[in-house]
DNA sequence: TTTAAAATTTAACTGATAGTTAAAAATTAA
DNA sequence: TTAATTTTTAACTATCAGTTAAATTTTAAA
């Protein structure tokens, strides 16, 4: 038994030796400009194995994805887990998203990409896993909102849910700038850095505002 | 002469047949499904001259996707010359992109997938015209809202600039939501179009924030 | 009507690449 | 030693974007 699951360890092992080599590749040239083969090359393995160990290419892309994934729902949850209140907890899990894309920005970009189009359905393992990684962290910052709404740090007139997906999105695109936003930030001189910070400054009345406005 | 234009215009005009069939093979399939042959014979033309008047599948796609920006261009242009303040004119154009993804909804799709990482260069002529529509769109924003600022509806401690980005950004990426946050609102029975009014009460605070909150 | 240019078809071709396969070889557990 | 598991080998298929060059048709203009 012992002597299985050290066997079992070492094909984990070369399993992931295969992601690694696959992180490599996929980092310096993107999902489409990457071969099998070349896969293959930096593994120092045979193209077969790959498809051992895992379903296509897809699959493959998806292990790599969840390694970044895992890391950031280590950040959701020690942001979580702070002693303080509602909203800098929320705050805090913002400034998360912003410190992985600066701290593993290849994983970053391919968690963006990722959650395109093209990806958008399979039944896989590591897929599954990343769904539920996901939804964990999407429900601590619903958690997170909820607590802020109790101690009065968030405004208390809109659904938890919800907001958690507004803030998700605006800070995922604001990290993740399409061609034409950067165009125009690099025009009038203003660095993504800045426009991260100010950011803040445009959110925050939207996270608390005093009035109620309605209509 | 008047002969040679008219020819240019049915040569224009067969150019226009093969993009609208093209039309109708993306929208059914996505791009990447899409083969060549298909387009070639939905036109009923061959193969051949669709790179006789298109440079590649992509230039192709661009000539599609620029249909649909035209639109969603002339949208903004309307909201723009609103009889009315900054704030309601930038309103107006943020409900006018979600009118052009209600009405187009297929155009409005291939938008953001021509936003991805997959398209984001070319020198093709098409390509260029829908970064210039872009561009255009985002100036007349930022002149809405610098009208806001101006006729005091809209805060006055931000940058013109950073604040229309933020709010295409959001806009955008609530219309074209992602499958885990999909699946977040289809588990609570939040409809996409609610999810889309409540941004509006979510915004609001943000693009007029009468207490001037500084840190 | 003639002629030259432009538009269109035909069909076969290249080159890349994901994915398959089946058998042989190497490694390991027992 | 043996049987199961892991790994290699290398050749194969299928698909598709993109090319090419010659033949044919259509059109503009003289």
């Amino acid at each position: 038994m012992s002597k299985n699951s050290r066997r079992e360890r070492e094909k984990q092992q070369r399993r992931n030796m295969i992601i690694k080599a696959a992180e490599n590749v996929f980092f310096a040239k993107g999902y489409d400009n990457v071969t099998m083969d070349e896969i293959a090359n930096k593994a120092e393995v045979n193209k077969a194995l790959l498809y051992y160990y895992f379903k296509n290419k897809e699959a493959l892309f998806s292990a790599v994805n969840l390694c970044g994934v895992q890391i950031l729902h280590k950040i959701y949850v020690k942001c979580f887990n702070l002693d303080t209140d509602g909203y800098n907890k929320v705050k805090a899990m913002i400034q998360g998203l912003f410190d992985f894309s600066k701290e593993h920005p290849d994983y970053f970009r391919i968690y963006c990409y990722a959650g395109t189009e093209r990806f958008q359905m399979s039944d896989e393992e590591d897929a599954q896993e990343i769904v539920d990684l996901r939804t964990g962290m999407w429900r601590l910052m619903v958690e997170a909102i909820m607590e802020g709404i109790e101690d009065g740090t968030i405004r208390n007139d809109l659904d938890p849910v919800e907001m958690s997906i507004y803030l998700n999105l605006l800070a995922l695109s604001a990290l993740n700038l399409d061609f034409t936003s950067k165009m125009v930030l690099r025009a009038r001189n203003i660095s993504t850095d800045k426009f991260w910070e100010d950011l803040s400054t445009f959110l925050d009345p939207a996270l608390f505002s005093s009035q109620k406005m309605k209509k």
